[in-house]
DNA sequence: CGGAGGATTGAGGGAAGTCAATGCCGGTGG
DNA sequence: CCACCGGCATTGACTTCCCTCAATCCTCCG
């Protein structure tokens, strides 16, 4: 079996020498997850997740049941630092999308980390600072903008992030997204059908994450 | 005039010895407000801003030109670390609700003050590990949560945090709670309206900042 | 081939936003 | 000191978006 090594993927620790990285290795805890297998969830002691391959989805679940999907962990990142230094539960879940390795950090392994590894604490502040940011602006938008508003700039953002191809394919279940959305699956087909009548986008209908195409060069937000 | 100390009152920084005190207050810069005044809008200088008396709103502005209030900064609350931390631009504005006391501290002297205490950056770390925590909460209750609901749980809030009790102030304007809750002035009104004619509050209309009652015991969201 | 979960489509209702008019308070200037 | 003005709050009527419920279809997999 392949050692996965955390450490030389994740921005929070590639930038730490070897002989520090090699330290930090020597603590964490590999482990595999099945497909859908939560990770992860209120009670549980708190505990840095390191995603090395595969993906997860850190969600909450509201008063009516709904859940209410805050991020994906893609190979690189991270969740658990808020509760590691002592932040008030967060009621999140952390669930498997698909087959996947993670590095699992104690939380005393953790601190004693951070206070020996000055360099760490200002790369975590830095790390944290940006998420926060995009938090930040996650909330304003999921506020005060239309679901077919969010679709599209989710959309947009996704090409981006490819390099601005026109082609693309959405990295989850629509049932996620919608969540992601902060809305309900029967809600964005309806707005992704509204999407494809305008001829901005066309779709490649395929199994559950579906291809899709920005027409006429991409969205208008 | 007297002076005011924004690094003894001021989570962030209390902890410190007086030496390092002493020394971050040398670096900072004493500014008086007035009331409704900017203090920050995109295309400033990065900088951390510490509010010593009086208060602030931040807010962002959405596409269809509501604002969005994110935070009000009481004495002693901070805003700007992240711009500080290299994060992308968010769009924030900062604007005094009154007259207002702040203490300035440059991005330089900032990150300088980082690199040399490093007690700071785990005292940093904590804090923005809360902040992030109730942002991620602010979103969900935002999102999922009806606007009745929303108001119920703000001022169920606002009454545990002074003590339970029973006689509460607004400490806003109502154009500005409900900014904060995410809805509009007129919206915002009726559902006071509601919750009084349900007998779940009863209200001392005053001048702009309602004065308002819980009445049976509070508020069941 | 059949079942299960996800996606889609349709019908209907409800919550909240918009537009517009009026009322209220507080501050300003004569 | 009082009258006027301006911003804020309130109320009403209407509209719109989107959620809910329910049925059907599709796709993947055993």
């Amino acid at each position: 079996m392949k050692e996965h090594h955390c450490t030389s993927i994740v921005p929070l620790f590639n930038h730490l020498s070897e002989e520090e990285q090699d330290k930090i290795e020597s603590l964490v805890i590999h482990r595999h997850f099945n497909k859908g297998e939560t990770v992860w969830q209120p009670g549980d002691d708190p505990l840095l997740i390191i995603v090395a391959s595969g993906s997860m989805k850190v969600y909450m679940i509201a008063g009516n049941g709904r859940e209410q999907l805050l991020r994906l962990l893609t190979p690189g990142s991270y969740e658990g630092a808020n509760a590691l230094l002592g932040a008030r539960a967060q009621d999140l879940f952390i669930d498997t999308l698909e087959a996947t390795d993670a590095c699992l950090l104690r939380k005393s392994d953790f601190t004693a980390l951070l206070e020996k590894t000055p360099k760490l604490a200002l790369k975590l502040l830095e790390i944290n600072a940006q998420r926060m940011a995009d938090t930040e602006n996650q909330t304003r938008f999921l506020m005060m903008e239309r679901v077919e508003t969010r679709l599209s700039a989710y959309l947009l953002s996704l090409s981006l992030l490819s390099g601005g191809a026109a082609d693309l394919e959405i990295p989850m279940k629509m049932k996620d997204l919608s969540a992601y959305l902060g809305t309900t699956p029967e809600t964005l087909s309806r707005k992704l059908h509204l999407l494809e009548e305008t001829n901005l986008i066309s779709r490649k209908g395929k199994k559950s994450s579906a291809m899709l195409k920005l027409d006429r060069g991409g969205i208008r937000i």
